[in-house]
DNA sequence: TTGACTGCAAATCTTTTGCAATCTT
DNA sequence: AAGATTGCAAAAGATTTGCAGTCAA
């Protein structure tokens, strides 16, 4: 179920708020599919792909298309809810953007687990990098690619190779 | 011309036996495509796309099929030779990959521009999350996206937005 | 001669877009 | 009623693949 599940009922009112205020101020419309989309995306679990909030949207309402799934979480991406990530996979994938937790990522190769970590260290030398060379730095991804904990117990254990 | 083509010979003999070992060892034939390819990225300048490679490579015969510049480049990615980097501009780069230098890099979001940079303590505290989480990293990605100092330069001069 | 390689075009795969019909406001 | 939104299908853009002809070993 991952974590975005466990968030608290406060933490998604704040970004309901923000996509109503973007909304209000575009003059976009609030239409059945947009809010079930919107809400499955909070339940969904963290960086979910477009064919996997699909699935889950369809179960509910199975007449929703893949492009009204696209447009959407480009309008949360747009009005600063969800942030697009790539890993490599040729998916795109979206998470809440939470800014209040600056988070990275561990990804296993092997199972595609996604694991996040905090490591303010990492960013404070980050930042002194940037300014070394003169970049004023916008965002950044910060990925580790290898073989997650279960991964590395299951070849000791099970296969020999 | 990018730091790929201030590189020593010796390095590069280096990757060319690489390949060679690694092209007898399956099998694999040496043709004037793959000849004219593999000798145009280690001239072109780091993280060079398809398309640039492929226009490069053109220059000196201009029969050569893009998929043939795919195919080699896979090749080099194959044995060790090259690594593939997305940027998220939705195309695969090459870069040459060398060991010996473990870079990350700085984007420019306005020109495009790319800088790498190394910082040895930023390694090192992320093998101290890995570890934390059990994982045993095999690659990582660390990308910083901002202004360069030309752009942020450009902005304060220049045009007013 | 064998079978790897090439160039082309067609196929894939993900994401985007045009459009007529359908909803919001 | 105006115009935003939807679902479909078609388009687009990057990469991959099938195939017949060509070439390396």
């Amino acid at each position: 179920m991952g974590r975005q599940a466990e968030r608290a009922a406060s933490e998604l009112d704040h970004f309901r708020t923000m996509l109503q205020t973007y909304m209000d101020r575009k003059g976009l419309r609030s239409t059945d599919q947009r809010r079930l989309i919107v809400e499955t995306f909070f339940r969904a679990s963290n960086h979910v792909s477009i064919e996997e909030l699909l699935a889950q949207v369809r179960e509910k309402d199975r007449r929703v298309g893949y492009a009204t799934v696209y447009r959407t979480l480009k309008l949360l991406a747009d009005c600063g809810v969800a942030n697009e990530r790539r890993f490599g996979d040729g998916l795109t994938r979206y998470e809440l953007a939470d800014d209040t937790t600056h988070h990275d990522h561990l990804i296993c190769v092997e199972c595609g687990d996604i694991v996040e970590f905090e490591e303010p260290r990492i960013e404070e030398l980050q930042d002194k990098v940037a300014r070394r060379y003169g970049f004023e730095v916008r965002s950044h991804k910060h990925e580790l690619y290898g073989s997650c904990p279960r991964c590395l117990g299951k070849r000791r254990n099970g296969g020999g190779n």
